[in-house]
DNA sequence: GCGCTCTACTAGCGCGCTCTAGCACCGACG
DNA sequence: CGTCGGTGCTAGAGCGCGCTAGTAGAGCGC
């Protein structure tokens, strides 16, 4: 980065080629890494290239490239799991030598907008992070392009999909809190939320496991903080209380557990919180939240696998990599009063 | 979206133009949003091209056109006051008809990779949520870019800065607990994460305000949980702790929060602890967390509002847009003991 | 008939790069 | 001596689009 005050105009691989001496092909083939340079050469253009300030233009590689190397990830940026998700994605695509473009639904911004600003970078392969689209939408992708899906299942789809084995996770949960003592355990629901019917179902299946059916609750919520607060205030406006809530996710657990504190309801001594996903966030908060732990690292480097596979064999069936959750117990849960 | 299974090639605009019966030219002109063609033919183009599946293809509309319309945001997906700014950015970027390009750090990809990552992507300016490079790195990129810096000061240099006067947030801070009632309030440093030198020279000025200059005292951190969990581990190692801690932001209060929990040291009761920023997550935690408030939306508007100016007058000297900080008095502060 | 304007459209260059084909030169080998 | 393979380099087409300069035709006044 230096002098390189051209009126306007950036530098680009003529300029480097032209002070360098040599032709803009070789400029581009030692930018590229390729071999057929010499050594001495290779740096001299290095050297030239930083002198004037010159970057690769990603664009004009993007559309003279048939490859863009790039990965498209579809995330929810307000989501701590996703922060999670992209570490482990970025840090599995450098490996592989693959780029990752970013994009965000926001409340402005929906999951096509997001998508399409993706496909219009040329990414070579989709990863999204629980989409809530249609199973329609997500099925014509998956035929358009290399798609792979972390949590969220579509049935008959052809793309990858990542995620842990929901039931065996509700189930644990379930279970310990039934271990616990606990016979009044309700569930939030994740509404379209990835995952979430999965783990109605087995929320349902495991209460009727233990002969409590009856005591079987679900309020319909979804994956953000707000649903738990929602949540808190259905049951705080009832006559009792349930002695353990199984929220959708850690955001609609969080969510509910800042709703109960500010009703002076003690946790975990009143209601026991079980939160989903262990977002880094989760083990952190103040009071450690009881959640089920899905393995982010893993996940993320499943996902950018399956894509990198995708993109080499386009036509393959749709699969699905499923991995074990594991309940870890924290400050949130414990036996009924 | 429909059959559109042309052997590998996605469609271009010429397919389109070709089943339309019109040139390419006017398929561009449509697809700009330009005048010049008649509603009868823009309907049957944009008929023709969801038929086929067509998808404008950034890279090369980036590389063809002078202005790309587009910002490039650096962040710290991990942090969750960025994505309270991610939001607001989006928003305002939409008004203004701009496009935005995410890019994150994360532990395997430092800053300036990031950064060349978006500068490769042509955005026509960058929006730096908290950089940490060198002051020198980022005088340069503000001579060579349009740069707007949220929260990081970088006295004399050729880029906007909108950030919230931090020494205002500080003092308001250092008043209310010593108001209180505490006097031994310590504060652990943000290093050098932006506005941290601020903080840390208010902090003491307050102390100074107040008399307590000799209970002043400044534990090292940076603005992740670690940095709390580390602070913790120093104090509880000693004799006594502080009545109050103010930690460098809302990560290190979290982190802080959660390692005094573990240790069974009571919240506020034995020790006071106030954030700084104000993330969403601050506000939902289960005790919420006492804290600085940043007006995220405000921020965010303002930094693309000024990157937008930037990109129509490059050559504009550095400017500095202040907002108003405001604290935020919840559970996790109170009287010492 | 003429020239004029206005609408609706088209031709074709060039953005900065990748990549295939090919060229000049070298030492080695038969 | 001619040929071969390898090394280090270059020429030039073309990726999908934006955009300037243009054209063809309709309508209109004189």
């Amino acid at each position: 980065m230096a002098e390189q005050q051209r009126p306007g105009r950036r530098p680009t691989m003529s300029d480097v080629a032209k002070q360098a001496g040599v032709s803009r092909a070789l400029v581009s083939l030692i930018f590229r890494n390729a071999p057929g340079a010499s050594e001495q050469t290779r740096e001299r253009v290095f050297e030239v290239a930083r002198e004037i300030g010159y970057r690769p233009d990603t664009a004009a590689r993007t559309l003279a490239s048939s490859r863009t190397k790039t990965l498209g990830v579809l995330l929810t940026i307000r989501n701590p799991f996703h922060a999670d998700l992209v570490e482990a994605c970025y840090a599995e695509a450098d490996r592989l030598g693959f780029d990752i473009v970013l994009s965000t639904t926001v409340p402005t911004r929906d999951e096509e907008r997001a998508i399409d600003a993706l496909l219009g970078h040329r990414c070579e392969a989709l990863i999204l992070f629980g989409p809530k689209a249609s199973a329609a939408y997500l099925t014509q992708l998956g035929r358009e392009y290399p798609v792979v899906s972390i949590s969220r299942r579509v049935p008959d789809a052809p793309l990858d999909v990542v995620h842990t084995a929901e039931a065996k996770g509700v189930r644990q949960a379930v279970d310990y809190l039934v271990g616990e003592g606990h016979r009044d355990i309700i569930h939030i629901d994740g509404g379209t939320g990835p995952g979430s019917a999965e783990r109605k179902r087995a929320y349902r299946a495991a209460m009727r496991k233990h002969g409590l059916a009856d005591h079987g609750r679900v309020i319909p919520g979804n994956h953000t903080e707000d649903s738990g607060v929602h949540a808190a205030e259905v049951l705080l406006a009832e006559d009792a209380l349930p002695t353990a809530v199984l929220a959708a996710n850690d955001r609609c657990a969080l969510g509910l557990l800042g709703a109960l504190h500010k009703a002076g309801v003690k946790v975990p001594q009143e209601v026991s919180v079980v939160g989903y996903d262990d977002s880094r966030v989760a083990m952190l908060s103040h009071i450690g939240l009881t959640t089920v732990h899905q393995n982010a690292d893993e996940l993320g480097r499943l996902a950018v696998r399956a894509a990198v596979e995708r993109t080499e064999t386009p036509a393959m069936p749709g699969r699905e990599l499923v991995l074990d959750p594991e309940l870890r117990v924290r400050g949130t849960s414990g036996p009924p009063r």
